[in-house]
DNA sequence: TTGTACGCGTTATCAG
DNA sequence: CTGATAACGCGTACAA
């Protein structure tokens, strides 16, 4: 096959007959430049189906308009929704979003951190998850401003954005046992060091007793997880009257599983969700859960986005920021 | 703020005492080094803490190690396990996926694409939903590689990986004849001209009669929006026996809503969704779909980006495939 | 196995 | 408002 030559600035620059410098300048926002030459670059650029080499242009400028985007997985609504109003957000901008799946591994984190690094994104979100302190310190020697979401950790990297799922789930914990609970079993994930998971977990561990966890459920949990470890739960331990799940869709699939046990919920058995997912709105009964809210988690970390990147454009740092955006308890049908 | 300067592959070399090249060298895979040269250099690079600038090697090899991936919407689990199933393969191959999200609009689809065009991605992997003509002219201009997926368009770009979302759809509507479906409902989306969902709805037109439609949800459709469609049909039409959907998620709230109606299902309505969604599984009773697999739409489109970049790589051009991924219809409890 | 010269396509800078 | 020239940081092509 021919390779035929890609069209550059230099043919856009001939073909109006003016300078490369020229031409650059016309494809950029506030620059003056004559109409008429304007107008005549940007024919030319139509003419010959220009298109901007944004390598180069980044290469020469410094600025490569990307942004690191790392979340542990899409199939969670919640995360989902953050990734798309974050990226709406950079798509205003002019912003690029880098992509980043870590499927809840701080290995992957690292590996991924490491390759987009070499891409030069004027900043990094992170979903807290645990970071390896590799990560930390690469991180921290980049400049990059860093934005952690999801929860606010003791030691953030620089802004964060979240809410505390310990004190969430101890909240939960306590309406519970107000209502009455008196043998609360929990149904977690497997990756509970360090995790936002783990936060709810530990919160259950602290505050009831005796434990009845079932946790050996791959992130991110399903319903089908949830529907087992309600039956286990049930067999194992019949005296439970409450079973706390570390998010909705766990306590979607316990809640169909008591349906099909015969069993009674809320009266027999207590299901409580985390996160306020679609489903536990929508199914009968609907699940009683804990009201956070992606849009708001997106929102903010946009918006510190905008600010931290602005600012180290002017060589300036965006003094670290902290939002907290604790959930409310929401009281359904299950509970 | 004092901008420093960031370490380059000369600082590398200078420290490393060997030429920028041996370095560049020592950092590529399969090239050949002396042993204690390598060893040299990985020593600098740790110590001044190197990370490559991919543009600049970019530029100068033309080889952008990029994949654009642009899909309509994240809060769609298949869609998101599509994005996952891809992203993973590109990391394997030390790609790096540049994502879109369209919002289900051609003109988003078009603005996506032209921005991504100045990075210069290996290939574009697009979701069929209707494209803008520009879009196409842009694309094909291009020269880069792309592949459509989850349709087999009459008229592809270049590569399909998917199903006719038509024919699917019929096939499910001739099983509901059979089991003795007399008056059939659609629930579709608002957005039904040359989208997949559209395909489903003209399936039904083609195939039902009279029509009962309501179609008035932007897309992505909820929970809800079924629960609130299928409680205005049963109520404007009571004749109706059965209800199909164009997805798994607005059967699912049709059927809890048929619940809290006191509306027995299957015995007195049917409900059928499209796409075998966990949730269409988990739920009790579990819903009658058409068996889609994102997996293996992903992978398979993984397979033939591969291919493709590696043939364009080399100055050739991987013939046009045509992946035909033919759901099965699953029968279940809803119908 | 290693080095040299040059070019990739754009923007910064300074001059006009 | 426009242009000339020098980077930007790396890989290609060749030579040694």
């Amino acid at each position: 096959m021919f390779k035929n030559k890609s069209v550059t600035m230099k043919d856009v620059a001939h073909d109006a007959g003016v300078s490369v410098m020229t031409v650059s300048r016309a494809l950029q926002k506030d620059t003056s430049i004559r109409e008429e030459t304007r107008l005549k670059i940007d024919l030319s650029v139509k003419k010959l189906g220009y298109v901007m080499n944004k390598m180069a242009g980044g290469l020469s400028s410094k600025r490569s308009d990307f942004v690191a985007l790392l979340v542990p997985s899409l199939n969670n609504s919640h995360l989902a929704t953050s990734v798309r109003v974050i990226t709406d957000k950079c798509r205003e901008q002019g912003l690029q979003v880098l992509l980043g799946l870590t499927d809840y591994s701080m290995e992957r984190e690292e590996e991924l951190v490491r390759a987009m690094l070499s891409r030069r994104p004027e900043a990094f979100i992170l979903t807290v998850d645990g970071h390896s302190e590799a990560t930390i310190k690469l991180l921290k020697a980049s400049q990059i401003p860093v934005i952690e979401m999801w929860e606010l950790p003791a030691n953030p990297i620089h802004h964060v954005v979240g809410f505390s799922n310990y004190a969430a789930m101890g909240e939960l914990i306590a309406v519970m046992k107000q209502k009455g609970a008196k043998n609360i079993a929990y149904i977690g994930e497997s990756h509970y060091v360090n995790t936002r998971g783990g936060e709810r977990r530990r919160a259950y561990l602290d505050h009831v007793s005796p434990h009845i966890i079932v946790d050996n459920s791959t992130p991110p949990i399903t319903f089908e997880d949830g529907a087992r470890a309600f039956r286990e739960i049930m067999t194992r331990y019949p005296e439970t009257d409450c079973v706390m799940c570390v998010s909705d869709p766990p306590a979607f699939g316990a809640l169909m599983e008591a349906q099909r046990m015969g069993i009674n919920v809320p009266e027999r058995v207590r299901i409580t969700g985390f996160g306020d997912f679609e489903i536990s709105r929508a199914s009968t009964p609907s699940i009683t859960t804990v009201a956070v809210n992606p849009q708001d988690i997106g929102r903010e970390t946009g918006i510190i986005l905008t600010e931290a990147i602005k600012a180290a454009r002017l060589g300036l740092t965006y003094p670290a920021q902290r939002i907290d955006l604790t959930p409310e308890i929401l009281l359904r049908n299950t509970a």
